[in-house]
DNA sequence: TAGATTGTTAATCGATTAACAATC
DNA sequence: TAGATTGTTAATCGATTAACAATC
């Protein structure tokens, strides 16, 4: 039982450092944190903090034991055991998140999937079934997942949110572009992926010119 | 041309704002700094800091003008005007993304979808069609998308990401859960959904437990 | 011992917040 | 004029980086 403070910037790190241990060759039994740092273009001391913040099997002149190191974050981002969570909403993006396959290696299950479309009820989504709308307050007071995901349009999106707040679910993943209202103490996270799309090309956009796109 | 910086952390707020502007009602002719910080649980200075590196349409007393300051926002966000972009991998998330109606609001346009499977080649995707893999190099060097998205199996994603950077593709917005290597001056951003769920379940492991959820 | 790597302490940098002056 | 709001200057806070000591 650390209590060891994990900083949210380190925290939005860590995935990057599993992917690329995963990335290694099954026999590369260990890693330091300059060769993470080089190859995920960051710098050495930030990687050693934030490995030293998660994991203490780090040993000068070998690194870290590749294994033992993603075990430890992995560890560190799903902290408390495995994770419950439902999908209301089952149109491209419901679908999409519900086949999705890394959430095992995070130790996320997902639950249920809810529909408002009557011919959606019953029919399978990733490993779990399509129920009513209706049927959500009960499966959500009896199941209590940690997390609810909306991926209703924007439209529905306050009345899906109030379903899920109301059966006492603590915690909102919204995909849908508008802003909700949530009661005290529940917590919201807001993906757009419009405006994520449009941050990345405002980047490119103010970025120098690195090579001539147009070559003619 | 302003040549105003504006910082990380703020470009990352501005969609926010967006979102609370159109979900207020049509005849809302102001607003102010402050009513959109109590409303999204900000802190007014940063608010009022943040808008007034978009815009300088605030007033004393009066406030923003609430067409004008969203028309600022999405300015600053997609500076440079209309951005084509291009999917490569058809599956659940590829079509998701091919559907998604946010995309036009931030001036993002889809231009041409990639798929393996021949099965799917012809077939609609959004506002476009998809395309043979064999045909990425050409359409991406006459089209030039700013952006290629890659929401193809984590197996095949490195594969993807050579063939658009191969064909000039300046900029990559990656799914698939693993570290991709890019050329030098090419900018990737990485989306792994498992990771933003495991951290926001751990989030709400480590907030004090707020209401009792056991309630029996 | 020499060399590579870890982990820590101090310095720098950037973002947030507080206090205040300016303006309609 | 009085009050509400903006925008700015200074203070605080947190994260990154640099310098260095510790260790296998």
């Amino acid at each position: 039982m650390q209590e060891v403070h994990i900083s949210k910037q380190t925290l939005q790190r860590l995935p990057l450092y599993i992917n690329y241990l995963n990335s290694l060759p099954a026999d590369t039994s260990h890693v330091s944190a300059t060769q993470i740092a080089d190859c995920l273009s960051l710098n050495d001391v930030q990687v050693r903090k934030d490995l030293a913040s998660v994991s203490s099997g780090g040993r000068p002149k070998t690194g870290y034991i590749t294994r033992q190191l993603a075990q430890d974050i992995r560890k560190a981002l799903a902290c408390t055991g495995p994770v419950r969570f439902v999908i209301v909403g089952m149109g491209n993006m419901g679908q999409a998140l519900a086949h999705y396959s890394g959430f095992a290696e995070y130790n996320l299950h997902l639950i249920a999937a809810f529909d408002h479309d009557p011919a959606m009820v019953g029919k399978p989504a990733g490993s779990t079934t399509v129920h009513a709308m209706d049927a959500l307050p009960d499966i959500c007071r009896q199941q209590m997942p940690a997390v609810g995901i909306i991926t209703v349009p924007a439209a529905t999106a306050q009345h899906a949110c109030d379903a899920l707040t109301g059966a006492g679910v603590p915690a909102i993943w919204n995909f849908a572009p508008v802003h909700l209202a949530v009661p005290e103490g529940t917590l919201l996270e807001n993906e757009n992926m419009a405006a994520s799309l449009g941050l990345l090309s405002r980047h490119l956009a103010t970025m120098a010119p690195q090579k001539n796109r147009a070559s003619g």
